[in-house]
RNA sequence: UGUCUGGUGGUGUAAUGGUAGCACAAGGCCCUUUGGAGGCUUUGGUCAAGGUUCGAAUCCUUGCCGGACAGCCA
């Protein structure tokens, strides 16, 4: 199996590091400088983990370096929120920025000054169409715009407005700053589009200094431009932006080469939703439980779900990186946690839906440790002491009174082994007045433990079980996909795709039975829970004393698709 | 009737004119005190039609199908 470090398909390289690797051999650039710039308007997810694996993983490999820089130009949506937990995510993924965080903010002053350099070339003017009238003049994709009325403004005049623009002189709305280009461009983000627009926000960096913001296309090409980025790597739909991107650079007198931009596929996940506005839709109306329930796709919901940054890392390694825009099957994120966490988790057991069974052939106060091993694989790891005593719980889908063919586990008269003890067998089926299976009574063989005499009698199943008077109390959440179509955006008009809201994506279960060690589980640690799936304890909803497990997944089960 | 861009097994990706490979998923077998893990194995693909070539997923032509773009969002 393959392990950390290792590039999967190792020889063969993505389209990007082909250019990346190839502007090296060249000798256009000596050292790559890449960047990850997510807008501090919401939290990062798992599609933001592609592109931050891919930037910082470039820079890493080629030993350049690789900012983190908060676009931060539209305070009306911003908030330092955003900026630390963002810090965060980033920082727990593995991955460390070069020096200080950058932010566009920073270079409010010379993005001003470069906005005056194009007026002064009289490629930019102040307009005082409105917004209304600004998209009534742009035209559609198949039909030209027509020129501003403000158009031909003189360089002074326009100096002069757009100084008071900045002074907060004009309201909200009524003026911007455009670049000339050509209102019958072909592609409509090259007639005229706006660069700056007045707003009177106050930033939360800036405060109050500006009463003008640049958008997007201005500033970002031009932060590029200003740290040195030689790759400035987008998705797709910014392919449509590059020609204004490279127009802004190529009018200004800034070090060459200048930065190219290179789009590539974002990632769409199968049943969940990838749009911050759409989480953050989720978070407002309490469809979840904020940023960070874990089924959420957010690095922040899958981190306290109890992924590991490893396998999202993994991940992000294996759905590679293309300009096809696909859709990855969610069970490819599945695998790559499966895959880490079986690395790392430590083997424990817990009775998520306790069934009593008493041990007739066990005196009352009957007490025998007996050791269990940590991780199979991970001899190092150590082993435990498991207490067994005459009363214990097993799981209640372990027993069945008729079951169906090839069903391995308890029935009446059958036998089962206890993992890490003794054969059982079923002797009598307890039921209340309604008929439901209240208790199990049972004998065991005494000599069938490990190095016992009948130790290796031939039982078809193995079944977890903790001692009932021994066994910590807790509450366990089971997590399923959070919709319950593949692609909720896709839907046909009319359908919400909140109305495809999972209601069971969370089940919450009391009264679960754990081993007497996960009395004191640290949120740190992953566990297996044998033969349910892998489990970590929540840092936050640990009340009244009692913890409380997520299941971050469940094991494959081969059972459960034999039965169909 | 616009511009940009893309189409390789069910899914995601490799092959850069020379044996269509890998991973996931699915099926089968072995192993197993986790129906886990692991090992072995099977099924299944170049959007279509022409052309160039000894040879095409790759180059050319035409067609078909998809995605993005009409915020003073990013």
């Amino acid at each position: 199996m393959s392990t950390e470090g290792s590039t999967e398909n190792n020889p063969s390289q993505d389209f990007i590091r082909e250019i990346v690797h190839g502007d090296l051999a060249s000798g256009k650039h000596n050292e790559i400088v890449t960047r990850f710039p997510p807008e501090p308007n919401g939290y990062l997810h798992i599609g933001h983990a592609k592109s931050i694996c891919l930037n910082f993983g470039v820079a890493e490999e080629t030993k350049g370096r690789c900012h983190l820089r908060f676009d931060d130009t539209n305070p009306a949506r911003e908030d330092t929120e955003y900026v630390d937990a963002i810090k965060q995510d980033v920082e727990w993924l593995g991955f460390t920025w070069h020096e200080q965080p950058f932010y566009a903010s920073d270079y409010f002053d010379r993005l001003y000054g470069y906005a005056q350099e194009l007026i002064r070339q009289g490629k930019a003017y102040v307009c005082d169409l409105s917004a209304e009238a600004f998209m009534q003049t742009r035209g559609t994709p198949t039909r030209a715009g027509e020129n501003s009325p403000h158009r031909d403004r003189g360089v002074e005049e326009n100096l002069i407005l757009f100084e008071s623009m900045r002074r907060g002189e004009f309201d909200d709305g009524s003026k911007t700053l455009r670049a000339k280009i050509d209102m019958a461009s072909p592609n409509i983000h090259l007639r005229d589009p706006a660069l700056y627009r007045i707003r009177k926000v106050t930033h939360h960096r800036t405060g109050d200094a500006w009463a003008i913001y640049p958008m997007y296309d201005f500033a970002h090409c031009l932060s590029d431009a200003i740290e040195g980025i030689t790759h400035s790597l987008c998705t797709l739909e910014f392919e449509v932006h590059r020609p204004l991107y490279d127009w802004i650079l190529e009018q200004l007198d800034l070090p060459r080469p200048l930065p190219r931009q290179i789009e590539f596929a974002r990632l769409n996940l199968g049943y969940t939703v990838m749009s911050k506005r759409k989480l953050l839709q989720l978070v407002q109306d309490g469809d979840v439980d904020g940023w960070d329930d874990p089924r959420m796709p957010t690095l922040s919901g899958l981190r306290r779900r109890g992924v590991t940054p490893q396998a999202i890392r993994h991940f992000c390694q294996r759905i590679g990186l293309t300009k096809f825009n696909a859709l990855t099957d969610i069970a490819l994120l599945e695998h790559s946690i499966r895959e880490d966490l079986n690395r790392c988790a430590l083997r424990v057991m817990g009775v998520l839906r306790p069934l009593k069974v008493v041990i007739e052939n066990l005196p009352e106060d009957y007490v025998e440790m007996l050791e269990a091993i940590n991780h199979p694989e991970k001899p190092e790891e150590g082993s435990r002491q498991l207490v067994f005593s005459r009363e214990i719980y097993i799981e209640t889908d372990d027993f069945m009174e008729d079951p169906p063919k090839k069903f391995f586990r308890l029935q009446p008269g059958g036998e089962v082994r206890l993992r890490y003890a003794y054969i059982l067998k079923c002797e009598e089926v307890i039921k209340d007045a309604d008929g439901n299976i209240v208790e199990l009574r049972a004998s065991i063989d005494p000599e069938s433990k490990r190095g016992g005499a009948t130790s290796a009698r031939k039982v078809k199943g193995t079944i977890h079980w903790v001692s009932a008077s021994h066994a910590v109390d807790a509450e366990v959440r089971l997590y399923d996909r959070l919709f319950t179509q593949e692609e909720p955006d896709a839907q046909k008009e009319g359908k919400d795709y909140r109305s495809l809201l999972n209601p069971d994506s969370m089940v919450k279960l009391e009264g679960c039975k754990l081993e007497a060690s996960l009395g004191e589980a640290s949120d740190q640690t992953r566990y297996q829970f044998e033969r349910l799936g892998y489990f970590c304890a929540d840092q936050q909803s640990n009340q009244d004393g009692k913890p409380v497990f997520h299941r971050t997944i469940s094991l494959r089960d081969s059972w459960a698709k034999a039965k169909g």
